[in-house]
DNA sequence: ACATCCATGAAATAAAATTTCATTTTTTCT
DNA sequence: AGAAAAAATGAAATTTTATTTCATGGATGT
């Protein structure tokens, strides 16, 4: 993703040419952007098809594509080295890392989600009977608030963690049905037979998972949310997180398939809490 | 800073011809990164000297250097103009929208963080004979989810979404506990009052909520988590996914705290779970 | 209605990037 | 080690792209 990193990656493949201008913009990629490629070639002591050869190499179609790139890079200041927490790292440090790849993988996230499935999906949830929103250990929180979500819109919604309950459940769905089941690794064997269990009783079985896991074989429709592997390394972190911007995404689509009359009665909801708090003076 | 939405304000002081370049511009910035200024210029049905005279009127230097500009702009995914999600939106729309200002707010809410407070509350959390989580709504999934975490760090922790059981665990608090209390808004008079119970008690409270609020007032520490107002319009949104965020940063700063042999542990935690999934075919 | 000013685009020019191809360097094989 | 093959490199030519110049037409104000 961020060229920066490509090249640093990539720097043993290269050949000895083009390390000097891998190097030249290492050193000072703020320079290079400003720069035509005969200032780089000179700047690195090259020719002008070598630093041609060079952006290629990266997959860029040529020069000023590579500087496109390169640009974006470096726009948000996003340090393009490691952004892995460390052990030393200082409260300020670990902050923002986790900060800065949560929000690297929602965009990741949002690359990998197929809008067409979306769409669906809000279709399938308009018109069902009941919603039932199963997840276990982190994906549980995303079951949770989902549901959290769908009950303001007065629809029949459950959400279990309990494996037990999530089965009986799964049994006793019908046609019209909808289970939206939430598994990042799409591995866990009790969700993948949930969801299978509901498929054989006729409901629309959506998964909200990664890309060609088991679960996703299940489902009727697979909504994937794919995050970088090893942010979620000892704890779910991203992927969660991911999901539940899926969620919000889901409930929007809800509430505007819905129509305006709709969205009203969700102000009344909102409303209604009022009493249970603290005047904001203002 | 931001080019895009420098063309937006500035786009009464253009002239017609300069207004159908900026409006092609905005309205698909992205092909116009990928564009040379006769492309550009064909679209907006006018010449190549008209897109000139329109990047240098935003004091760039030329066509390649907007380009540059442009990039960066839109490199960070900042929302440039009205993020808000309209009536008429299509599912991808709608989708990139709500992606971008969850991304959006997570900038700002780290923006909002103070580490030395974060640095503050992992020391006392480390220390804690027993922490508590309480939420309601949406931020009790957001409590739901701390337990999670930290109970795999195996210390003793518990979790209230039941106003009264919150209040009994708060009244039983003592010296030494943590009870952290998360709440957007920070006026739920529940919430308030058992976060006042729990301190009268000398346990040490924690708040995760917007700045200056009745519970900001209450708390020995306060996190504040400060989100952009109206993307939460009908349902909780980004305060909850920023909420979520500084949870794993308070999780990640409580394992680095306790040193790598802790973080052994966690592994074995996950390995447990090893049995329950399905293996992963490579 | 006329003069002035400003916006605009056609054409010419300049700049920048890319391709082609010959030369040099490196690698591989005997 | 030495020859053949392959790869890397840069000079020059070509192509693409951007910019400048300048002439035209339309709007504005008197």
């Amino acid at each position: 993703m961020n060229i920066l990193e490509k090249i640093a990656n990539e720097l043993d493949t290269l050949s000895k040419s083009e390390r000097k201008v891998a190097e030249v913009i290492l050193s000072s990629p703020n320079t290079v952007i400003h720069s035509s490629i005969a200032a780089l070639a000179k700047q690195a002591n090259i020719s002008e098809p070598t630093v041609n050869r060079f952006c290629r190499r990266l997959d860029t179609k040529g020069y000023p594509d590579f500087k496109l790139h390169l640009a974006q890079s470096l726009a948000n200041g996003t340090p393009y080295v490691n952004r892995h927490v460390d052990e030393n790292d200082t409260a300020d440090e670990y902050t923002a890392k986790i900060f800065e790849s949560t929000m690297a993988n929602l965009e990741l996230a949002r690359k990998s989600l197929d809008t067409s499935l979306i769409n669906r999906s809000v279709d399938v949830l308009t018109q069902a009977n009941q919603i039932s929103f199963f997840g276990l250990g982190a994906s549980a929180i995303v079951a949770h608030d989902a549901q959290n979500k769908f009950f303001r819109f007065n629809v029949p919604v459950v959400y279990f963690d309990d494996i037990l309950m999530q089965r009986m459940s799964a049994i006793n769905s019908r046609q019209g049905d909808v289970v939206i089941v939430i598994s990042h690794t799409g591995r866990t064997k009790s969700l993948v037979e949930v969801a299978s269990l509901a498929k054989e009783n006729d409901a629309t079985v959506i998964g909200i998972t990664t890309t060609g896991t088991p679960l996703a074989k299940e489902c009727s429709i697979v909504l994937s949310v794919d995050v970088s592997e090893d942010t979620d390394l000892y704890m779910p972190m991203s992927s969660r997180i991911a999901q539940l911007a899926l969620v919000d995404v889901l409930a929007t689509g809800f509430t505007l398939r819905r129509g305006s009359k709709f969205r009203d009665n969700l102000k009344k909801v909102k409303d209604s809490l009022r009493s249970s708090r603290f005047d904001r003076k203002e």
